[in-house]
DNA sequence: CATGAATGAGATTTCATTCAT
DNA sequence: TATGAATGAAATCTCATTCAT
């Protein structure tokens, strides 16, 4: 298993750490946003969160742990969302509500998801370990869901085609948060399901010859 | 068009400024590959480039600048690459083409892409827009192949069809760039295929229903 | 006489105060003598003393309040147990009993002394006056000893030699406090008694012509 | 031997860093002096030294390092004065020398030494070793020339008399550094006289019992 | 043109002290 | 009395940029 990574604080009140981490985290998306990770000073992550520079770091040890906390937050809104789905005996059906869940989750936290993918390279080792191990998590999840689809005969794919069907399933996510700009005459239900016809459509259809016309 | 954004230099004598500068760029982008950015020094990159802090400076003004340039040379590179090609009265054959040149130049320029698309946040506003322009050139070759594969009846896509799997052309570029940790076991002959295949296929194909079996 | 500079304190009862400051003292000698009295901090003081922080600043106002109560705590004892001795109408041998004592003392003491040595330095200028004029205090005793010694004919001694002697056997205490490291090959006993010896041949002997053999 | 820790600079100029340390050392002493390591910050010890704050830090690589500067060069002026010395077949006449320069060498650098002693536990491990080690060089030193002046019949000393009568020799240094506003009335010479004829005396003379009178 | 020493604004982090509970 | 969360001044150190040589 993936074992979370504790982040330190001075204060010994659990609420109040969560309450107080949770302002944080607020904070520092809308920052990180703007200004990425490394131009946003921990006094503005303070003073943004409603606290003071001291206060700051009663809750944490270094600027890094902020970035680990509001990466960390993201994959707990993930469990919380998908954990909700029942995706035993996966049939495409219950792909299809799973990429709805999961292309959701992205379009509510959109903000939370591109920061996470663009800093998260700025993570200390172990905690950089952390996050793309929950990603591999995620990613494989997919991988599960085709290869029911597969085993059950709704789907005729290789284990490799199933390896990069499920890392486009992944980075099509990542799409819908990254380049909102160029996809603004898309509604999320729209974009949810010409995607997932065009994944299933590429998957399922019958072999097109990619030499000859 | 998009009006390259000129880098002022002390120096007069072009060719050397173009020297300098590719030597600048090269050890640039390794640096930037290793540390990111903001965690390398404008010192580490004069010593890379193999001169002294004084020297650099003479070629550039800001720090950013180093930045946008590597930019900016990709996108020379990329000009130069697929500018070979004849993409005129596209048909799927031109447009597997320009694929297999476009996901053929990633994968020489990994680096380089994986520095440009994670930095160029980093860049001051201008430059900023004067990449995204690129990207959005870049976006845009895709688009016309689609739109003339569907003009020449090869394809059938609706216009929003069109939008979204230029993006997905272009997406699945980066894919190849970005998880490469995950996707060891390809070669880049058997993604460019298989890439191809799910995609073709996806536009290409019969339209299944997604809500029935 | 040395006035006792008071600390003051938010607390009222006397034998509370003396308890806490006593738990406080033990815990701040330990800390000091690992880490000096700048790299401790009140928070590791009070959690040492087994109390929180704002306890701590009950009983005092500062920081260095902490530093100024361990200093008077050993001139405390050193008082105590130098009182018990009779040294009224001293002899050689009312002389050799008090540097027993007075170096049984350091022995006993002697992370304390160490500390106080180390770091009353840092102490506000009032609480240095009155712990410098403690060690006075203790100088002084050894002269009024070796004056008494002379004036009985037992030590044959200028007045500058009363002044320095009494230095010397001052300050030899420092030594088996200090350099406990390279006398790891004495006891106590012998410390005392080699020192004795030297000291009192070196001030009773004949005088040996410094310049000739 | 004890290895010399070398202190990291980005400048390559190898007299110009010996300049500016000169310029450093000499500011910190006075700084050290008046208000410890610990208080004094390392702008006043830049303004003191006569450079801005970046500028110190192109000499040094943190705080500690001035500190072991300032250990190293007393040493390096201690090492330069007494291998002047020539202390082959020691007599108690070249002892007398070597005294003589020790506590004239520490007269002259007073302050320089009282720092040392009161401040070199801050520094990091490895240079409080180093410092350490050159402290027992100076004692070792002592200690040869007392085992020489013994083995040609000139001393009468045991083993163990050896080894304390040398740190007798170093502690009085410390003394007359640490203990000056005591001994405002003597002047150097006569310091050094007294202390040579009492300890000479006390290793020299007929063993007086203790016990007895 | 090339060099590298000098600069100082600014960033992160610590910690003595306070005060509401 | 006891607690511990909150505060912010202050300290160390970094690094982009300049400019005299």
């Amino acid at each position: 298993m993936n074992k979370k990574r504790e982040v330190e604080s001075s204060v010994k009140d659990e609420s109040l750490i969560a309450k107080r981490r949770s302002q944080m985290i607020r904070g520092a998306v809308t920052l990180f946003k703007q200004k990425g990770f490394h131009r946003t000073t921990t006094r503005e992550i303070a003073k943004a969160a409603g606290f003071s520079i001291g206060t700051l770091y009663e809750y944490i040890r270094t600027k890094e742990d902020v970035l680990y906390l509001v990466c960390d937050s993201i994959y707990d809104e993930v469990h919380t969302r998908l954990a909700a789905l029942d995706t035993e005996n996966a049939s495409i059906e219950v792909l299809k509500t799973a990429l709805q869940h999961y292309y959701g989750l992205i379009d509510d936290m959109q903000d939370e998801f591109v920061v996470m993918y663009q800093e998260s390279k700025s993570l200390p080792k172990d905690a950089l370990q952390y996050v793309l191990n929950k990603e591999i998590e995620m990613v494989s999840l997919f991988e599960r869901l085709l290869k029911e689809c597969v085993e059950s005969g709704e789907l005729e794919l290789t284990p490799k085609e199933i390896t990069l069907a499920s890392h486009h399933l992944f980075v099509q996510g990542q799409m819908w948060a990254f380049r909102r700009w160029a996809l603004n005459d898309f509604t999320i239900e729209e974009f949810i399901n010409m995607q997932t016809q065009f994944l299933l459509q590429g998957m399922a259809g019958e072999k097109i010859s990619i030499q000859g016309a």
